[in-house]
DNA sequence: TATGAATGAGCCTTCATTCAT
DNA sequence: AATGAATGAAGGCTCATTCAT
């Protein structure tokens, strides 16, 4: 291909182009098994435009977890400020988790990246903001502290692979998945809410 | 400039030693980031003694995976066979749990590669036999199919984040986490058994 | 997104900008760790613009350093033909050492460009005219023809180490170092000419 | 050809060859158009052969510039102790010379690279030894401190451009130039030591 | 006249792996 | 059983340069 600028071609296109790829290629090879050369050729571009859009693929790769963190965390404020006078705790618990398994069903890729990383995981994102929202809710029936936090831990850890697997790979409905995950949690009743 | 065996070398022990080095640093660094070169260092031999033990650094690691998920389902069988006629299913599911919290806590860094290669991760291993062992229980009740499947999944994402965090991390026992996780799993009463 | 001629835009003061910038980094940052980049950064334009005046990198880098040469070689020329019939050969060399220090101060980026590219350096481009108006003087207290070379390859050394250190950074006088200069090579005694 | 140990092979040989053939190729292109290619190209050996003895490129170059160095300084210290007590330093300069002319000539390459690098060159090195040594005997016919300081850059100046052209261009006899510097510096007589 | 967008070509460096001793 | 010495094969990144607008 000759050099200089393509017919047609736009820088926010391309950028854009590059950083979908890089989330797919990412998500499904890892970020070390994945190569520049991999997400270029994917994009149909060659190595130095990558480095016009990029920094670095270390770069690239902390700016998506810092967008899926970001958004995550979005997610949770907002639906922990519309709720936050709400009586039943349950209620607000599974707004949440519909609403974030909404997003992730939106965003496969970008998921598996983000839940994928342990070094991060939902755990470091999340446990704080879940313990908060729990406390009020567990505290009716654990009685101990320990016990509260293994509960946080043990529900962000069903959250992490009710996602990879019953969503993302089986292709359940969000709404579904939040409500049995509320009924193990939560209950042993029926419990459903609209969203 | 000195060649050939080392005083006091012995082929076993330089092997042993490989891999237990080969295992602490795959868990702390991960596969693609551990380097031969820092293992062999690790285990003071140089790097053509690691290819008289192993045939290479992806087939060690497999090794390494491989013994992991063999003492797994070694733990879950012989408890299984060993419960085989309980009455509470409960019971047997605290009982495994115990063990196999008991045998992380053992084998830590074996543990933490098996449970961060999200490649496999215990869904792979344990999915199916969770579900056998559940499906007594669960049956109770939950009243369908995909309920019960989620269930399971949701209760092998506890088991494998509150292993990385709880008791890994925080050195939490082995029996009181069980305990915890039947307790959210499989009650609001207080059960505990001995093993 | 705008694109084309800028506003007040007008080519020959671009290319004056960009030769000038050009020779500022040359000289602090030499041929080869000079990027187009900079130069276009500092010229607040853009890498093609560059080219629009330019043949290459290589190519402006010669024309500066051909630039610099002949205006050497000019003020070389101009002396040797005034003080043609003089008798004192020394104040012929004084006034030409002050001319060619005064042209290095007003010029000092160029000139460190200049002295600093060994490939050529002085040496190349005035051993032989220097040669030449030493003759007359030398002859008279050096016998022979291999002294004689040594001599000027000194004096031209001497010029080139003296410009760079005492001139440029230490900012004397150029009437004071053509003094020094010529005290150590043409005479003990007292030595002082107007130019 | 084949992976692995070549027949007869030796370490220490091979990093000699090595940053012998840097040396030469350095000298004759340059740091920056010395590409690590040439060097092992020259040396019979790959790439990843370099990095087993040099840290880089770039170290490889300090730690030949700090050789040159190095030995200058070695020969500045030990002549000036040496001659510490002689009466006349017109004595110790030529001798000093001398030797610096010999062992320049004896490591062409590496003298051309340690007076091409115009950031350190023997000024940055040598000044201040020259400093002292030329006091003394500076201070009989020189009235000031600026005149003796540019007395002092000249003679640097001039050692530095008869080492690269009639020392090492034109093979000229060390003991020749050494005699003729001191001759332009320090008297108009005839002046001749033994060393 | 000037810019936005892109590429060809290449260099440094790393790492798993292998031969010769 | 173990080491010293070396290499094949890539991969990340940079930079001068060039189209299309």
């Amino acid at each position: 291909m000759a050099r200089g600028r393509k017919v047609n071609s736009n820088g926010e296109k391309s950028m854009k182009l590059l950083r979908e790829k890089a989330i797919e290629i990412f998500s499904e090879y890892g970020y070390f098994q994945t190569k520049i050369s991999d997400i270029v050729k994917a994009a149909n571009v060659t190595q130095p435009t990558f480095y016009l859009y990029f920094e670095s693929k270390e770069t690239l790769y902390k700016e998506i977890i810092t967008e899926f963190k970001f958004n995550l965390e979005e997610i949770f404020d907002d639906t922990v400020n519309e709720y936050e006078h709400h009586q039943d705790s349950k209620v607000t618990i599974q707004v949440l988790l519909t609403r974030i398994f909404n997003y992730f069903a939106l965003n496969p890729h970008l998921t598996k990246i983000g839940l994928t990383e342990s070094d991060m995981s939902l755990n470091g994102i999340l446990s704080q903001k879940f313990k908060n929202i729990c406390e009020k809710f567990v505290s009716n029936f654990l009685n101990n502290e320990i016990a509260s936090h293994i509960f946080v831990q043990s529900l962000i850890g069903s959250v992490e692979r009710v996602s990879l697997s019953a969503l993302l790979e089986e292709n359940m409905k969000p709404e579904k998945l939040a409500e049995e995950i509320v009924n193990i949690y939560f209950s042993r009743e029926e419990a459903t809410v609209s969203i």
